[in-house]
RNA sequence: GCCGCUGUGGCGAAAUGGCAGACGCAACGGACUUAAAAUCCGUUGGGCUUAAAAGGCCCGUGCCGGUUCGAGUCCGGCCAGCGGCACCA
């Protein structure tokens, strides 16, 4: 068994140029005030999502992206601008710490080990980032700046006069701690035992937590919130800003679950207490003829009538009985009982039955509901089951009154005084305005959107800077930060719910009568603002310079981040978290823009080879550093922009990654040759010699295409182009330097050891004395060789394809059209027919139309 | 159930409403070689016509219909796969 022989040698050249372009720092990028910082150059701040630098390292699927914002940075910086490309690590999170508890290893040694490793593969692939940038959400000097923001959340309120964050200090009421941004509840929360900590909901999949797959519960807890509810409006209204995939900002849109309508206070008999309902359709008031209390409603208990006592108590029962994913189940009958009181309709004064149901969610709106099982599915579902009344109120356009019962559209109110015969956006205005002057309901808006549970039970993760007294919190001061976590001898959750944090007694014990808060942060914490601390890394007295956010974060658009690649997988977590994080840094005067990420691209997953997900269980993972070894960085790069777009799921193949790497080897051979001795020198064909005008036309038509394709994101499509450029040329007996100068530019950003490596070959042997080819300027576009005096014209004769001619660039639909008709083949299929139209497009075609 | 995305050769895919299948893979044939690998050249959607080739004709972008001189592309209605939400009033 020989060693194949490698098609080129990739795997000196890779390694040569990786340590060059680090010891020249060639990928850094200056800041404000900093030597070699151009104030000329417009900035472009191209954003990787940070990886999670677990165990196994890299797999294929972050090569993707992160070659996808490399070309990108290449292509711009070569294009003039100050190019803002830094790498990090998201490195707190549940792996390290469950490694703990299984080994006894510290998670900092396992982070830093894993980082290590994780750093070496990405300089592998020749990724033009700027490491002296480089960032870690579990290093002190980072996440004490977490604790900062915190701390800045914490002391804040929403306004809601001006809708924007302020200071807890401008709030005028007497208890500040009911409406700061950062706030204790007591609240059901999703307890997962198996991992000994709470989750957020969004972090809930299924009954099951999203890591691990174990099940979870609801509990109530003292738990950490995070008001992002006071944002809901901005967070869903200000997407129409950003250049976003319309999916992901429909999927954001939908979590957050904005809905217009009004909220009605219903009067109830022989009581002085309100029942409050939420409705998107106020409209249909007249056929509300029951109303449903959510089970755990508070009211329920004052308002049930002795004899229903029993009924209701067992009732209730049987629902807390339930899990959640039980209650929640669609296919389910409704139930429900009536807890013997009644309501009073407002705009009729019928009284009308009060139940509970479980269909009725205490979570949403008021917890409380008006049955109108005319024109709402579960009503009407509900109604049947109990056998009440059912009227229409709204007469669907085609549809006679009866058989618009069931139907949610729009249409005309009917059986409704007040507002008959008004289309239902009418019908909606005036039921609310005649409420609101009665003083009974009120336009009201409600969002889908809970408040963010912050707080964890591990230990893996930033303390809260807060302590408590008296049962009462506070915060820590800025000077007191950062707030390091304690050692552990045992990492282990208690089972209880309390933080593995509390086993470290004199850590906890924060003065005489104080104690610290023993929950950290969720592992997104990091993540909603590393983009800002990679402005400014090193800064030790702000979290970002003021003037470092201004120019990276700057600029005329909404956001800062020019553009920001990653998965899908964080449409409505991390994305929707970061964006409330800024925005409230933003009201309070830190940042200079509203928005974090201006543009979003998700990168698709990359599957098996047998389009399977990739993983151990089907033994179908690929590991990108057997694919350098074997075919070098170059090839994974431009194999994996290859195989399709960016943006869509697709399956490996390693007879592509071959296919692409004999594309990069004719790209080598074309100027090198192979002596006697086997050394690789460079090949006689290569002159300086003027190219032929074939040869011009395919460079120019290369450098169109290539640069239109990396503005579009379609590297496919510019790989393509650069194959047929080099199939041109295989066989040329003459090749000239200068157009080869100008390809092994365009291919740089895809190819970059390669093309270095090259150019420094061509540099050699031509004496320029042009430089690096980093510090090339993108070769602009030249029409003129494109220009022809002939274009091909296709004929068709209805529709089909019949002969293709060639005429004169530019020539008049006259003539096109003389062409068409006196050609033989066109002649043969009108033969016998009428031409009735003739079409002509200029230097296309010409359809004859004939019957 | 609702919302979104995707359906094109044996495979990955390409195509501002204007030549469907660029480019790559695989397959087949040829050149070079003692031979193989590598490399280079060529063929390659299906069917019909033909002794064969050249040439020609017909069909073909998930299915049905529409708009248009012309539809993979636009519109309407289905079907399938993937993803999200799921009693949100």
């Amino acid at each position: 068994m020989s060693e194949r022989r490698k098609p080129y040698p990739f795997d000196q050249i890779e390694p040569k140029w990786q340590t060059i372009w680090d010891e020249g720092r060639a990928f850094h990028a200056p800041n404000p005030g900093e030597q070699n910082f151009d104030p000329k150059k417009p900035k472009y701040y191209i954003l990787d999502m940070f990886p999670y630098p677990s165990g196994a390292g890299l797999h294929v699927g972050h090569p993707e992206g992160y070659t996808a914002t490399d070309i990108i940075a290449r292509y711009k910086r070569m294009c003039g601008f100050n190019v803002l490309h830094p790498m990090g690590w998201d490195a707190f999170g549940l792996p390290a710490e469950q490694y703990a508890i299984k080994t006894g290893q510290h998670p900092a040694v396992t982070t830093r080990d894993n980082i290590g490793k994780f750093k070496t593969q990405l300089k592998r692939i020749g990724f033009s980032y700027d490491w002296e940038r480089e960032i870690s959400t579990a290093d002190p000097r980072f996440y004490r700046w977490t604790q900062w923001i915190f701390l800045q959340i914490y002391n804040s309120w929403v306004n809601p006069q001006t809708k924007k964050a302020e200071p807890i200090s401008t709030y005028r009421g007497d208890d500040p701690d009911s409406v700061r941004l950062a706030y204790v509840a007591e609240v059901p929360v999703n307890w997962c035992p198996d991992l000994g900590t709470v989750l957020a909901n969004e972090e809930v999949i299924d009954g099951k937590s999203e890591v691990g797959g174990f099940p979870v519960v609801r509990r109530p807890m003292r738990q950490w919130m995070l008001r992002i509810t006071a944002y809901a409006d901005r967070l869903a209204d200000e997407l129409k800003d950003l250049d976003w995939p319309e999916g992901i900002k429909l999927l954001q849109r939908n979590w957050i679950g904005r809905s217009g309508g009004a909220e009605i206070e219903f009067k109830i008999e022989n009581y002085d207490e309100l029942i409050r309902v939420f409705t998107t359709r106020p409209d249909t008031i007249y056929g509300a003829n029951y109303m449903v209390l959510a089970p755990e409603h508070p009211l329920v208990d004052r308002l049930t009538s002795a004899d229903k006592r029993a009924e209701v108590a067992k009732y209730r029962e049987q629902i807390t009985a339930k899990s959640d994913l039980e209650r929640t189940d669609l296919a389910k009958e409704k139930t429900g009982a009536f807890i013997g009181a009644y309501a009073i309709n407002p705009v009729n004064d019928q009284k009308i039955p009060i139940w509970i149901a479980d269909y009725v969610l205490m979570g949403y709106g008021t917890g409380a509901i008006m049955g109108v099982p005319g024109h709402d599915e579960r009503d009407l579902e509900f109604a049947r089951k109990f056998e009440l009344e059912i009227i229409p109120v709204v007469q669907v356009p085609g549809k006679t009154p009866d058989e618009s019962i069931g139907c949610l559209d729009d249409g005309t109110a009917i059986n409704s005084p007040l507002i008959n015969g008004l289309p239902t956006s009418e019908a909606k205005k005036k039921i609310v305005a005649w409420l609101e002057e009665k003083g009974q309901g009120r336009a009201d808006v409600r969002f889908k959107l809970r408040d963010w549970l912050f707080s964890r039970q591990r230990y893996w993760g930033e303390p809260f800077p807060v302590v408590w007294e008296n049962g009462k919190h506070h915060s820590l001061g800025e000077s007191e930060l950062p707030l390091v976590p304690p050692e552990l001898e045992d990492y282990k959750p208690t089972g209880t719910g309390e933080p593995p944090l509390a086993k470290a007694k004199d850590w906890v014990r924060y003065s005489e009568n104080a104690t610290r808060e023993t929950n950290t942060m969720p592992q997104w914490a990091g993540s909603c603002w590393y983009y800002l601390r990679f402005c400014d890394p090193a800064n030790a007295s702000r979290f970002v310079g003021e003037e470092e956010e201004r120019y990276w974060m700057g600029g005329p658009q909404a956001g800062g981040v020019d553009l920001y690649v990653g998965g899908t997988e964080h449409a409505v977590l991390h994305l929707l978290y970061a964006r409330f994080w800024h925005k409230v840094l933003f009201d309070l005067g830190y940042l200079s823009k509203p928005e974090p990420f201006q543009r979003l691209v998700n990168q698709g997953m990359i599957l098996g080879e047998d389009n399977r997900k990739m993983s151990k269980r089907w033994g179908n993972v690929i590991d990108p550093l057997d694919v350098i070894t074997e075919y070098g960085a170059d090839a994974l790069r431009c194999y994996e922009m290859f195989m399709g777009p960016l943006e869509q799921m697709k399956p490996w193949s390693m007879k592509g990654v071959e296919g692409v790497s004999r594309f990069l080897a004719r790209v080598w051979r074309l100027l090198m040759e192979e002596n006697q001795a086997g050394e690789w020198e460079l090949s006689p064909r290569v002159q300086d010699a003027a190219a032929e005008k074939s040869q011009q036309k395919i460079l120019h038509a290369t450098i169109k295409k290539v640069t239109e394709d990396i503005e579009s994101l379609s590297f496919n499509t510019a790989i393509s182009q650069m194959m047929v450029f080099v199939n041109a040329f295989t066989n040329a007996p003459v090749i000239p330097v200068s157009v080869m100068r100008t390809f092994l530019v365009v291919l740089s950003p895809f190819a970059p050891h390669l093309a270095a490596e090259l150019w420094e070959k061509l540099g050699q042997n031509f004496q320029h004395s042009l430089g690096e080819i980093n510090a090339q300027t993108w070769p602009e576009f030249d029409p003129a060789p494109l220009v022809e005096d002939e274009v091909e014209i296709i004929l068709q004769v209805n529709g089909k394809v019949r002969d293709r001619v060639r005429a004169p660039i530019n020539a008049p639909n006259e003539e096109l059209e003389r062409i068409a008709l006196a050609n033989p083949r066109v002649q043969e299929f009108i033969a016998g027919k009428t031409v009735r139209k003739i079409i002509a497009v200029p230097n296309k075609l010409v359809n004859v139309v004939a019957n």
